[in-house]
DNA sequence: CGAGCGCTTGATTGAGTTCAAAAATCGTGG
DNA sequence: CCACGATTTTTGAACTCAATCAAGCGCTCG
């Protein structure tokens, strides 16, 4: 829970006791690697911050292939937006990369800290705005960059997932096959460039 | 201004009453097929609701091609959010695809009519994740589906656009040429698929 | 009526996929 | 700590979908 206060203090602008009162109510919950913290036909029922460790949420299209949708680690939510606010069956899965530590946060909190806290709501809302801008930036990049690029923006934005994540993950990220994005690796190497 | 307080009365839940002192200050603007409503580079200081016409969103990219983010027929709001919201620059122009009535909405406004009437808020919340729903939407089917699908997607979902917008406007919007997408249609004609 | 724009069609190219198999790495039990 | 099986990554060759380049047609609007 120490991530999340701290994470609350830094965003929100929330005071050490106000923090206090606010989470007292949450729960918290670990998971071991390959756990599952959401099955694609169940309800959202939560968005989970990560304490500690590493979450990812994908779908399964119709032709039985992986998407993923996001990574989660430290300090990151993970949820399905869209399931959890309207209710309705999630075509996601959330899964733990890692041993994985969570705080669960559902609906009623968020509506009752809001209520309470301006400052709440103002995070909560901003949050959801960057969720936006960062979905629109993807497209954007799906529309637009190849696979290099797109691999370049990747390790540019999250360096430290390049070590974590398998390989394979990184490719179903960024829409290609894992043996697209070795070639691209490849190509990268040959042309002198070091990721680390 | 008929549309809008419609729009609000539809989904917003307010009175009549409420919509006429909330509307008072909302001004109107009309522009002409061709005319943009943002450039790139301008930060974006309303959400347009189209009364009647039609808008495009679209970026360009640094090799010059355009990019369709959104069309926005008679009650869509077209904006970006994330310049309106954190007063960036926006990467997006906004164009008008034919004459084009907008009611001007600005972040005053909202904020003013959140504060006044809850059922106002819980809208604009609504809206708000009704737009990640749609992006999410799309960014699934860039992962995973082909120019193909992506066009029945289109048509299936937007059947009056199909009629309204060019068709190198829906290729743009869809990520591929505009030559491809003849190919995608003289394919699906042959199969006897019939649009209207 | 002509210039320009949008759409189509054809030929070629290219980025990325698919299928197959080898090489490298990981993890787990003995 | 090592060994062995499983998973991940790499490499190769053939193939596919869509992009590019180029040319022609039809419409409209100036």
């Amino acid at each position: 829970m120490e991530q999340y206060k701290h994470f609350l203090q830094e965003k929100a602008a929330l005071t050490p006791e106000e923090i206090e009162s606010l989470t007292s109510s949450l729960q918290s919950k670990t998971f071991r690697k390959g756990e599952f913290l959401l099955h694609a036909g169940e309800v959202c029922a939560y968005a989970f911050f990560v304490e500690k460790g590493l979450l990812r949420s994908f779908t399964i299209d119709e032709t039985g292939k992986e998407h993923i949708i996001q990574f989660g680690p430290e300090n990151w939510f993970v949820t399905d937006r869209s399931s959890a606010y309207f209710s309705e069956p999630s075509d996601f899965s959330i899964e733990a990369i890692e041993d994985t530590t969570v705080v669960l946060i559902d609906a009623a909190f968020i509506s009752r800290a809001s209520a309470a806290y301006p400052h709440f709501m103002r995070f909560n809302e901003k949050a959801l705005q960057n969720h936006i801008r960062q979905l629109q930036k993807r497209i954007n990049l799906l529309l637009s960059a190849t696979a290099e690029k797109r691999y370049l923006d990747f390790i540019r934005l999250y360096p430290d997932l390049t070590l974590r994540v398998p390989q394979w993950m990184i490719a179903s990220y960024l829409g290609i096959t894992p043996e697209s994005l070795s070639r691209v690796r490849k190509e990268l190497a040959k042309n002198n460039f070091k990721p680390h």
